[in-house]
RNA sequence: GGGUGUGUAGCUCAGCUGGUUAGAGUGCGGCUCUGAUAAAGCCGAGGUCGGAGGUUCGAGUCCUCCCACACCCA
């Protein structure tokens, strides 16, 4: 090795420093000795100052220490008070459902929530760090319900629905301690309310017992629970919000009159799915979560044509119960219609031509319905077709095809027009505006129209094609029946049972099989009666009791959505992100189409809607504020005092009634409860103290509106939040005048979406088949930083394959209060096992986290210390740069140090466009370097004896330990956990348990402010002359696996070449590096390497291609063949010309491109431009030198396998009849000796049992090591 | 049924306005290097670029049709 004479061996240099005794005690300045300094307990900083030693990195125990650090240290406060009155960023939570404990499905958005965060904190802002939780709605509703065995409205009724609303406070007080728990080890920091509390407050609401609560901010108030649970998270209070509070539904009290004075509240109905049983309408999520494989009786049917002698449509259905019903047929007039004469009755039958031999589920039959469950029924065979079944019942002939239009307006009889309902003038119940019209005398065909994107309702397939119409009893039949003036005949009672003017029907239940039959039976005595079958199918079901759904005619409030421009341009201000998902699009496209806006549901728990009505005038009135309320049930109203000091929720508020000015009858309110994405989207106002409610000291709305940034899971948001806020927002924004911009209505400025986690395979995670991860599972068992950088590198736009539970393996957690075994919910807590995790630790924290400890490892072996100036600087404050001055450190410490400014450079870039991702690639990227190429290439200087003009080894401390820690500061917001622990060692020189004060220096990494870019540190032309070395050992490296040269036979020369003379320049100026790395001897530049290697050519079809076209089949082939003797010229700049099939094509430098092939004795090869060739020959110098290097190797491995410490020192022996290396040991023992710690190394013959036979060469070599004591 | 998007190596994904032998990471096989590292470096195998037509000197890329999947709407 050349470096032999000036670098002490590594173990020399081990012994030396880490053996007692062997130490100097002389002090030299920038290294102390940590022992001496100990035992004198000297009071001064400077020599007080020790690195804590690192030991393994233990990244969940640290989290935990961390998190107990931050607490004991009151870290986030100190934070936030940094920050007051400065520059606001403004972020919006979107509120999780407080109703389950967190899966780690929600952690990625709450990353982003806190990274952002972090980062702007760090750059100085001001912040408001208040979670939301979302209160009220169906899905708390549903639990509860299991919670209490409460299966249908009737029994929530029994229960007592102030009993049930509290219970429903409860669970989402309950749950909102939980997440804020799981929140914290998250690391997330938000001004939370204490968990403990919040419980608390949970077992106290229903009680009149005076609770006494801390806000996280304020004085203690004393109060009954629900009292103080109204306030939860008001601006004087700190704390989340809830949306449940009354500010909260206040607000939206607030828009809802908003739209009423705008003439936008409306009642309409709905034909909703609707359990009898339970006694409720359903959501299409409830509709999804109960679909299922069923059986029905199907009938086919005939409808009488009026003024036509036997002939008949023929209709298909499979709910016969809502035959009693019908009121009108539809056909689509495209289709071609069969007409055909049934031999049996001479009959002759309307329906769709295709139809007639229709093989209908035959797809089904063979494959079942979508899902593996779901098989064709067994027992069930297939279904005929309707040609079948005339022929059955005693064949057919067909007689022609018409048209759908010439069915349309033919008159029919209905098969119940017997029935009161449907004799009902107004249909039934009656239609005051409707009155002309009854179910009987309507009866006719019509065209079924089409949707809003010109598709046609009636097809052929399934039915046959003339559409039995009921538009009480289903939802498109309502929307076409209302639009052409049908009467509408609405048959069920809330228990789902026939009302009174249903004559036999009346009073039973629509689903039961025995209706169904009673239908067959009355359409047979009608001579109605074509065929029934059994036809599967899938139809939703109640989740709750499993019973069949129905669909039936409600009563709901409306918002009219004719506004929906102005909602459009306001969508047109805001960023959305990331780019690829086209979200603006994607929302714009939502606000186009959607309908109405169905604001009421017919629940228990939420927002009571401010809705009064006169019930017999059916005038109704709007409700803008409590205050507003008070009065007008105050003066002529009724029942303010009996609902006075509770929330205003049902059952309390349904009380309040007022009186209507136009009639003098008392008004009151409707019983339903809102759509639970008004209390979210109304939250930019009620968080912020819009109505200002709360004094604006505490928070004033304009400073914080519009919010700079929300972020959410967007799969689903872009109808739900997205579109709420957006709406709310415009309305609210709204006045008389219009005078505000679509850019002052915006509630946010940037949206920043991310997709959905899934487990390893790219499936959903289930809770109910124990495939979800609960967070805490995954946070114990994988780490949070590990967890944070996963979710922070994932492009957003895409699913996130995050890991696998294991619901087979349960997994003792060991977490920061100790071993757990179940969850909170009694879950037992399983195995998680991920991929992406392992990969994260293993590339990026554990390489960084080795960095730390090599530089902790020396700097406590050799006592460096930074100056307190230096330790000022990288925490952020006013210091010097350390003791050697940035000009005369190496290239390669420079080089670090202008990567670093690089990096600092994309973080500014990244984080305020909300690409974190972006950041978190080039950080991996740094940390590669710094790893694998800077503490790699300078190991040696930090092993070096001690000399007080040693600055080269001072220059390597002070550079590493300002990357280390300007890394922390670049990655707190990211790691929090793992750059908490590094920092406070680094900086402060202690551990994340201790208690020692900080002194003048930041006390926490995230009391640091960010990093900025120095000018002065930033060397392009440098990072450009690295990277050219780079390149060249990378070449190299190639060159030698493909020529079978090993890189400890050292070589003598290569050469390189490059036509640009930067770049030649750069990679002699590094030679040394490329000699080091490549272990060859001599490094040489030429000009060109046209001596030893061969050149061939190709065309440049880019830009041949445009000049010479279909010449271009020709000169691929000829310009190879020319050579160098004729495109030569091309390489040094000039210009060719050649003949090819008789033209003549001009051909420059960038017409060709060029590649080398090699001569004898060197291999060579070529990449961008740069040319190497490496000689082959070796020498017995090379050769027995590349044996000494081969004897280092194997002493070491053997010291390694003889589990040596590493300043044991030892004796050498081997065996080897060959000359060669006997004379490369004899040339090299001296190094051989220093580089294995060895006292001397000698030739013996006699072998002992087991020892190691190496190759040292081509040589074979036995060789053994004996320890010294 | 309609709309949008996706389809490239075993897996996850890049491939800009068309250009030569289609790339990266990961996994697999091999070699090298190794006393901070759970690493690192290099080489290799692995592709009918969903299918079929078309435009062009030239198509993963542009056009048409079809297929599959995902999401949204109905």
């Amino acid at each position: 090795m050349h470096q032999a004479d000036s670098v002490s061996s590594f173990a020399d240099r081990i012994a030396r420093t880490i053996l007692p005794g062997s130490r100097s005690a002389t002090r030299i300045p920038g290294f102390i000795s940590p022992v001496s300094c100990r035992l004198c307990g000297s009071e001064d900083s400077k020599n007080s100052f020790m690195f804590q030693p690192v030991s393994d990195s233990s990244f969940v125990p640290g989290e935990h220490s961390v998190l107990k650090f931050w607490t004991q240290h009151d870290t986030f406060r100190r934070l936030r008070e940094r920050n007051r009155g400065g520059k606001r960023w403004s972020f919006l939570d979107g509120p999780i459902t407080a109703n389950n404990p967190m899966g780690v499905h929600h952690a990625w958005g709450r990353t982003y929530k806190d990274t952002y965060q972090r980062f702007f904190a760090m750059t100085g802002h001001d912040q408001r760090y208040q979670n939301g939780f979302d209160c009220q709605g169906l899905w708390v509703e549903v639990e509860v319900e299991k919670q209490l065995g409460l299966g249908t409205k009737t029994a929530v009724n029994e229960y007592g629905i102030d009993n049930f609303v509290n219970e429903c406070k409860r669970r989402v007080l309950r749950f909102a301690a939980r997440q804020t728990e799981q929140s914290q080890r998250l690391g997330y920091w938000m001004e939370w309310d204490d968990p403990e509390q919040l419980r608390t407050l949970a077992e106290h609401l229903g009680t009149d017992e005076q609770v006494t609560f801390q806000p996280p901010r304020g004085e203690a108030v004393t109060a009954a629970a629900h009292q103080v649970v109204e306030k939860l998270g008001n601006p004087e209070w700190g704390g989340s919000y809830f949306t449940f509070s009354t500010e909260n539904n206040e607000t939206i009290w607030d828009f809802l009159k908003k739209c009423f004075t705008r003439g936008k509240i409306y009642q309409g109905h709905d034909v909703m799915p609707w359990s009898g049983r339970g006694g409720s309408a359903y959501s299409q999520m409830e509709i999804a979560e109960g679909r299922k494989l069923t059986t029905h009786k199907s009938v086919f049917v005939r409808f009488p044509l009026r003024d036509r002698d036997n002939e008949f449509l023929l209709i298909w259905t499979t709910t016969p119960w809502t035959l009693t019903s019908n009121v009108g047929a539809a056909v689509n007039p495209d289709l071609d219609y069969v007409k055909i004469k049934a031999n049996r009755d001479d009959a002759v039958y309307y329906f769709a031509k295709e139809n007639l031999n229709y093989q209908r589920l035959s797809t089904e039959f063979r494959e079942g319905f979508g899902r593996p469950e779901w098989k064709w029924p067994k027992g069930l065979g297939k279904l005929k077709t309707i040609a079948q079944i005339f022929k059955e019942q005693g064949g057919f002939d067909e007689l022609g095809v018409v048209k759908g239009a010439e069915l349309v307006g033919l008159a029919y009889e209905g098969p119940f027009d017997d029935l009161p309902a449907q004799q009902s003038d107004g249909g039934f119940p009656v239609d005051e505006n409707n009155l002309a019209v009854n179910g009987a005398s309507w009866h006719q065909v019509i065209d079924g129209g089409r949707d809003s994107r010109g598709n046609a309702h009636v097809v052929a397939g399934e039915g046959t094609g003339i559409v039995h119409m009921a538009p009480g009893c289903g939802d498109i039949d309502h929307k076409i029946g209302v639009s052409v003036g049908m009467p509408v005949i609405a048959p069920l009672h809330e228990d789902g049972t026939y009302a009174d003017a249903f004559g036999e029907f009346s009073g039973k239940e629509a689903i039961l099989p025995e209706t169904a039959e009673l239908v067959f039976e009355k359409l047979k005595e009608k001579g109605l009666l074509v065929a029934v079958e059994t036809y599967p199918h899938i139809y939703p079901h109640c989740w709750r009791t499993g019973d069949e759904l129905v669909f039936r005619l409600v009563d709901e409030w409306f918002i009219n959505m004719d506004w929906r421009d102005e909602i459009k341009d306001v969508t047109r201000e805001i960023r959305w992100l990331p780019d690829s998902i086209d979200g603006q699009n994607r929302e714009v496209e939502w606000l186009t189409n959607m309908g109405d806006w169905m604001i009421s549901k017919k629940r228990f728990w939420g927002l009571a809607l401010p809705i009064w009505v006169d019930e017999e005038t059916g005038d109704f009135e709007v409700m803008g504020s409590l205050a507003e309320l008070k009065e007008r049930a105050t003066d002529g109203g009724e029942g303010w005092d009996e609902f006075e000091g509770h929330t205003p929720h049902r059952p309390w508020i349904d009380k309040v009634r007022i009186r209507n000015p136009k009639t003098g009858n008392l008004m009151t309110r409707i019983e339903d409860v809102g759509n639970p994405w008004l209390d979210a989207g109304i939250v930019p106002f009620s968080t912020m103290n819009f109505n200002e409610r709360y004094p604006t000291d505490a928070l004033n709305w304009s400073d914080w509106y519009p919010a700079d940034l929300v972020t959410e899971c967007f799969p689903g948001q872009f109808r739900n939040w997205f579109y709420s806020l957006l709406s709310l927002s415009t309305m609210m924004r709204y006045d008389e005048s219009d005078a505000r911009t679509a850019e002052e209505k915006r509630p946010f400025q940037t949206l920043l979406g991310h997709r959905l986690v899934q487990n390893e395979e790219g499936a959903a995670m289930h809770k109910s088949d124990g495939t979800a991860i609960w967070f805490e599972e995954a946070a114990e068992q994988l780490g949070v930083d590990t967890m944070r950088w996963m979710y922070l590198a994932q492009n957003p736009a895409q699913d996130l394959r995050f890991g696998t539970r294991h619901p087979d393996q349960p997994e003792t957690l060991h977490t920061v209060d100790g071993p757990l075994e179940l969850t909170r919910e009694g879950v037992p807590t399983c195995k998680v096992t991920s991929g992406p995790a392992d990969e994260t630790r293993r590339q990026i924290l554990i390489p960084l986290w080795n960095c730390y400890k090599f530089f902790v490892d020396y700097a406590v072996a050799d006592g460096f210390v930074p100056s307190e100036e230096l330790k000022a600087r990288v925490s952020g404050g006013d210091g010097a740069m350390g003791t050697v001055p940035v000009a005369d450190r190496p290239e390669i410490d420079r080089w670090v140090l202008s990567n670093l400014q690089t990096l600092i450079q994309t973080a500014h870039a990244e984080f305020p466009q909300y690409n974190v991702a972006g950041f978190c690639e080039a950080a991996a990227g740094f940390i590669d370097d710094l790893s694998n190429w800077y503490i790699r290439r300078n190991r040696r200087r930090f092993w070096r004896s001690k000399d007080a003009s040693d600055t080269d080894k001072t220059a390597a401390y002070e550079t590493l330990y300002e990357v280390l820690v300007t890394l922390c500061r670049l990655l707190a917001p990211c790691i929090p956990f793992l750059t908490e622990r590094m920092y406070q060692n680094l900086v402060l020189g202690r551990d994340v348990k201790a208690d020692e004060s900080a002194g003048e220096l930041p006390g926490s990494v995230h009391l640091c402010t960010y990093p900025t870019a120095e000018e002065g540190l930033l060397d392009e032309a440098l990072n450009h002359r690295m990277a050219a070395a780079q390149l060249v050992v990378r070449l190299g490296h190639k060159l030698r696996e493909e020529n079978t040269l090993r890189v400890r036979q050292p070589l003598a020369e290569l050469q390189f070449a490059s036509a640009d003379s930067n770049t030649a320049a750069a990679i002699g100026q590094l030679s040394d590096v490329i000699r080091e790395e490549l272990n060859i001897e001599q490094v040489t530049a030429q000009d060109n390497l046209d001596d030893l290697v061969g050149y061939s050519y190709k065309p440049n079809l880019k830009t041949l291609g445009p000049r010479y076209g279909k010449l271009l089949g020709v000169l691929r082939q000829q310009i190879p063949e020319l050579g160098d003797d004729v495109l030569g010229p091309l390489r040094r700049g000039e210009n060719v010309s050649i003949d090819v099939d008789e033209q003549t094509v001009d051909l420059t430098p960038d017409d060709v491109l060029v590649s080398t092939e090699q001569a004898a004795d060197w291999v060579c090869t070529d990449e961008v431009g740069v040319q190497i060739a490496i000689s082959t020959v070796l020498t017995d110098d090379l050769i027995r030198k590349g044996m000494s290097r081969d004897f280092v190797r194997h002493v070491q491995q053997l010291r390694k396998d003889g589990g040596l410490h590493i300043q044991d020192r030892i004796r050498i022996e081997y065996s080897s009849d060959t000359n060669l290396v006997q004379a490369a040991v004899e040339e090299w023992g001296d190094y051989i000796c220093g580089e294995t710690l060895s006292d001397g190394i000698e030739s013996s013959g006699a072998v002992p049992d087991g020892a190691k036979s190496v190759s040292v060469g081509n040589a074979s070599v036995t060789i053994w090591i004996a320890p010294l004591q």
